[in-house]
DNA sequence: TTGTAGGCGTTATCAC
DNA sequence: GTGATAACGCCTACAA
């Protein structure tokens, strides 16, 4: 019909459309924009226009005339643990909803990376920032202050944090879990834990369960604490160095799910019975926890509410409004049949 | 010095820096895309002055005068599966090495939501485009051809097929784990697998394990073939009722680790001895696979790597070459321990 | 309800 | 080596 492709080869133009459908580039705009404001049979034809010649809005004009990107912009330290994975997943479906897309970068536990990430991100015009953790350089947070852009910080929840936080209290969880073992009775109880340097989460999880201890008089015996990546072979070995050691710890919390689960497969490997032997702990609850044989008693966390959390959060930002301090999330423990009470020799009475 | 903001609580422009530096906006764009091309004295002036405004050029801007978005989309089914996590972990490091930021979607096995999420790509002006399978909408890459833009098929690697691809083939695969475990003796098979409808990867893995057995003058019997979601659950339900029928097989193939570790898990749940009465196989080599007692015997697949060639693809035709088809990845079959010859009764004489 | 026209921030093409 | 200036594609007052 009317259509005419102006110069082939090249993406079509709002004015290709607005010629095709002889109508100004206004009212194009209009119809893509607030539809109710154009006369229905006018709409219909700009319509089947711009179908037609496959044009929808170019993204980057739009975005500089209306002075707004609809990308914002998750930073993580990395998609290989599944937490951040499925936070990110629920952060991505929950924008799409509102149109507005996902800018990703992986940092990688990295700290002048993270920095660089954040700035990039701050270069492409991103709306609003989310970000694991607030263990950063504080020109990252500087730099997203000086654009005045909303951000959210997650999986931290220190009280007295000057961010907005979609997290939990990670010294609190790590109390908890310490207070369970000690509760069984466990006396003698050995670490397993990321690395503490630049991780604000893994710092307050240590010091919860110090914590838990000192408060019943005891402590980690440095001999019983082993620092190290997060990964299932880290658990293996670590569990393995800290059986070796004088006293044996009954029980062994670890960091989190991936170490639990190392430690938990190399005790057995050893021939030792869990949790008659050793009580191991996990935290996260990932998806092999619960399969396993004992199954891991862990603490659970929903990962893709907070990523919903997060994204709900930064959404009313963007709408103008000023959303109130949002409370913690609380992991739940969950009780499977990796913790027990320890296996004491009797005393002599 | 001679650092004024012009509009403070708006971010700096271009002509800012330039009068703060007493130079035109040029050169200052040409001190951020041109370094070589100004006058040393001068390009230190300019970096001064946007250092001391934080002052860098805005995306939409740029990527409007340039024609330019130095934007790359990825589309996923999910970033709940760790393979599908890897590969874009990857690309994302590949691509911000060179600059380009990763726009991420995950349609959830969902072709529907493909469509439509390739479509808001386009829209943002995505210069490439990453997209898991070849099981999509025709409407799909037909939009995608549209635009001229570079695009890379993952996962699949089917022979013939009109994409680019950076994967394997999916048959052969399959194909090279059923011979395994009919070299091994095995002549009932059970299989365990993804749903095939609208995924082309799970489709050519069933048929590669049907072209196998075929060739032995075997075949699936219907009350062994189990089709499901991924899921360890799934994995574990199937095995059991793959167990309850006549004749029990002897061996079960699952269309992914996931499957595999749930069919191993129960299977020992429920008293089996494995490999002696039941041989397992997975598919990937995820992370947890190689821990369990006994380790599974699977194909592994580079996810990184898979990441990193879809990226250097891209990225080589977004440098205007025309890159040669590539050659599929090859799974490697790692024998661990879940596989093994069938315990057959003796036969007689 | 629709059209006109100016501006969003940067880069590229020219002159100088 | 540097500076005007015209795109780039779209949106939105404002005017009609």
């Amino acid at each position: 019909m009317s259509e005419r492709e102006p110069k082939p080869g090249r993406p079509p133009r709002a004015v290709d459309v607005a010629a095709a459908a002889e109508v100004s580039t206004a009212t194009v705009s209009r119809v893509f924009n607030n539809p109710e404001k154009v006369a229905p049979a006018i709409r219909e034809r700009v319509l089947a226009a711009a179908k037609a010649m496959g044009w929808m809005p170019h993204a980057a004009g739009s975005a500089l005339a209306r002075r707004r990107s609809s990308i914002v912009g998750a930073v993580i330290p990395t998609l290989d643990n599944e937490v951040f994975a499925a936070q990110v997943g629920a952060m991505q479906a929950a924008f799409a909803e509102r149109g507005i897309t996902l800018l990703l970068s992986c940092f990688n536990y990295n700290q002048d990376q993270a920095v660089h990430d954040v700035q990039a991100m701050l270069a492409r015009g991103v709306e609003a920032l989310a970000i694991v953790g607030e263990a950063h350089r504080p020109e990252l947070f500087a730099s997203i202050q000086a654009r005045h852009i909303p951000y959210v910080v997650t999986y931290s929840h220190r009280p007295g944090s000057p961010h907005a936080c979609v997290g939990f209290d990670n010294r609190q969880a790590f109390h908890t879990i310490a207070r369970h073992l000690l509760d069984l009775g466990h006396e003698t109880i050995g670490v397993i834990i990321q690395p503490t340097a630049g991780n604000d989460r893994v710092a307050a999880r240590l010091d919860g369960v110090r914590a838990a201890l000192a408060e019943r008089g005891l402590g980690v015996r440095p001999q019983h604490l082993r620092e190290g990546e997060w990964s299932i072979d880290f658990g293996r070995q670590s569990v393995r160095a800290i059986l070796a050691t004088d006293p044996v710890p009954t029980a062994v919390i670890c960091g989190n799910d991936y170490l639990a689960v190392g430690a938990l497969l190399e005790a057995r490997a050893m021939g030792l019975s869990v949790p008659r032997d050793l009580s191991i702990t996990g935290f996260d609850d990932i998806a092999i926890s619960r399969q396993l044989d004992p199954p891991l008693t862990t603490m659970h966390v929903d990962n893709h509410e907070i990523g919903r959390r997060a994204a709900d959060y930064l959404l009313a930002c963007l709408e103008g409004e000023r959303p109130a301090a949002m409370p913690p999330l609380v992991p739940t423990l969950i009780r499977r049949g990796t913790a027990a009470a320890p296996d004491l020799p009797a005393r002599p009475a």
